[in-house]
DNA sequence: TGACCGCCCATAAAATACCATGCTATCCCA
DNA sequence: TGGGATAGCATGGTATTTTATGGGCGGTCA
């Protein structure tokens, strides 16, 4: 399966609502969603924090497969099904890329005036600016240990 | 997977930033990235120093990778996918090789009028010249034991 | 009727592609 | 060995395209 890095959300954006409610998705964030396919994106309203899980047609279908991966009986696999197909919403895109999200959508993310696009690779996320500032600050704090082990794979050359 | 020297970051430059914030990539760096498969490079705002952590598409995808092999539920994971994805740059190279970096970036690494590259193996920094100075100092002494430990001496790149 | 939705077009600013120049180091051949 | 041609590179400016954002209009459903 064809997947790089140019496919895949990076970077944060903040792009207005306007009074139709329409926003905007980054320019780059499009390329990585293969509109050609589906020309919307599909949102799940996080079930832990204020923000809405969003991804592309591939997004959703490796979601769904994972799942169906799952014994068909087992209670995991109904419940999943429940929280996340029933909780997802296609939003379509107009010709100039924008959605218009829906009002549960906007109150869950607590959307006002803007929202903010932050990419996670496969999938990325719609914030309230503000919400997000605050728990990206209290997450450097747990990533900048969790990095450590990371790092670069390598031992890294001298500097002369 | 062909990975000879000529493909790792080594040395360190110094180029102009110019009115529009164009940045050349150094020549050699040029060479080490994949840009025939993304004409662009990453960039990260280090959380340590004021510099950013950049290299081509295969050093963030081996740094996503390590990433998606952490348990999708962690809070190591969740923050980590925050903390790089979302603050990662995907800075394009226009055909002579110049980036232009975000204000976002510039601000975080200081840098005004020229830029210091500095090669690390499979990935590089992007520093304020002046700044990098000042580190490398101290770098040096920390360097200076540890190097006694290697025993084989590693011949390292220039600076120009 | 009125709120809403999908579609179209307009525009200003910003990003990016394109072309030009001067410098330096390198190569080649007399 | 020297000197002229050459190629690569950093850098500068200009033109073209994207992109975010704004608004208008007709149709649809309650």
């Amino acid at each position: 399966m064809r997947r790089g890095a140019e496919t895949l959300f990076f970077g944060s954006y903040v792009n207005k609502i306007d009074a139709k409610g329409r926003l905007a998705t980054p320019a780059l964030f499009r390329r990585a969603l293969d509109l050609e396919r589906v020309n919307a994106i599909y949102c799940i309203p996080s079930t832990e924090e204020p923000c809405l899980e969003c991804g592309g047609v591939d997004y959703i279908e490796t979601l769904m497969a994972s799942i169906a991966e799952l014994d068909p009986f087992s209670p995991e696999r109904r419940s999943l099904e429940r929280t996340i197909a029933a909780r997802t919403s296609v939003v379509s895109l107009d010709k100039e890329g924008r959605a218009v999200l829906p009002q549960a959508l906007r109150d869950h993310a607590r959307l006002d005036g803007e929202a903010l696009f932050a990419g996670l690779g496969r999938s990325f996320q719609i914030w309230n600016p503000a919400a997000f500032d605050k728990t990206a600050e209290e997450e450097a704090k747990i990533a900048g240990a969790a990095k450590l082990s990371l790092r670069n794979p390598t031992p890294n050359g001298a500097v002369s």
